[in-house]
DNA sequence: AAATTTGTACAGTTTAAACTGTATGTAAAT
DNA sequence: ATTTACATACAGTTTAAACTGTACAAATTT
């Protein structure tokens, strides 16, 4: 009966964890699969997670695959065994701000960029315009939100220097 | 035409901005409904978001309340008008920040409370324990998890004092 | 080489979120 | 006081996300 006892308290565990966890935007399932992993104390396979998290296996897989893929999971060898064995990153602040914070940039800049474009357009509107209409509030809003993502870029630029 | 030409821009330009919205955790809906009242000059009834989006009036309340609720959107008053009128918060970047930033604390601090009970109630099992059992190692894990809660919110809390 | 074990692609199902139309209570207008 | 106009609660529907089981290719074991 004491192994009931640490499930339940690893559950509660889990659970509130998760929640921090969902808002860098890891969706339930990728959110217990890391909670679960980081608090094993040893890499697991598909097969166990599967069997912990009462899911199926494929599930893991993809669950797995997201993570690794933003560098929150590492995959390890162990000789003589057969299967994948999946460790979460035990630098919990630094690999989920890096990864974070990172997205933040990247999106910021990627939009930003493109919003450019569309300002590009209103301008060459502007220009061969029967000047029957007026495009400039439009632009006078575009430019303000393209500043909003140059201070959103920036914040986070900063932040990662700290 | 022209009517036609600008439509085409605010598209454009609502599609790129409500990708970044969503990244603060506005679903698509309150992300374009933002982004259009933002690009709007004059305040909007419920009844003209609905048939600018196409969407159902009684998404545009339901939308409309949750961006209400965290300060992202303003009720106006006009008088003459009976209907209600809306128009987005113009300081965006503040605006957003402020109110991201606070969720992120409150969420941070909350979650790391929760965990400290559960941190409390290993302890007290660890004492009228067996000894057939180990839960130390689960409360190391604990233990950096709350570290993890607290360097988050300590990151937080640094960047609304910028 | 044959047989077994593994991870994952894919189609289909289940579950949850988003959305709509009707109904209702409230406030303004007649 | 009656009528009209409005926002929203609610039940039901549609749409999208999450999840599963089967099938298959790659790798290992026999």
């Amino acid at each position: 009966m004491n192994d009931a006892k640490r499930e339940n308290l690893t559950n509660k565990i889990i659970i509130e964890f998760s929640k921090t966890l969902e808002m860098f935007n890891l969706n339930q399932l990728e959110a217990r699969l890391f909670a679960y992993l980081y608090l094993s104390e040893k890499p697991l396979t598909l097969d166990e997670m599967s069997e912990a998290l009462g899911k199926s296996k494929t599930s893991m897989s993809t669950g797995i695959r997201s993570l690794s893929d933003v560098n929150l999971v590492t995959r390890v060898w162990k000789k003589g065994i057969r299967k994948d064995l999946y460790q979460a990153n035990s630098q919990l602040f630094k690999s989920f701000m890096n990864w974070y914070i990172n997205k933040w940039i990247e999106a910021a800049n990627h939009q930003k960029d493109s919003l450019l474009e569309i300002d590009k357009e209103i301008r060459h509107e502007q220009d061969n315009e029967d000047a029957s209409e007026n495009l400039a509030n439009l632009e006078k809003q575009l430019k303000a939100i393209i500043q909003f993502h140059n201070e959103v870029e920036i914040l986070f630029r900063d932040i990662k220097q700290e």
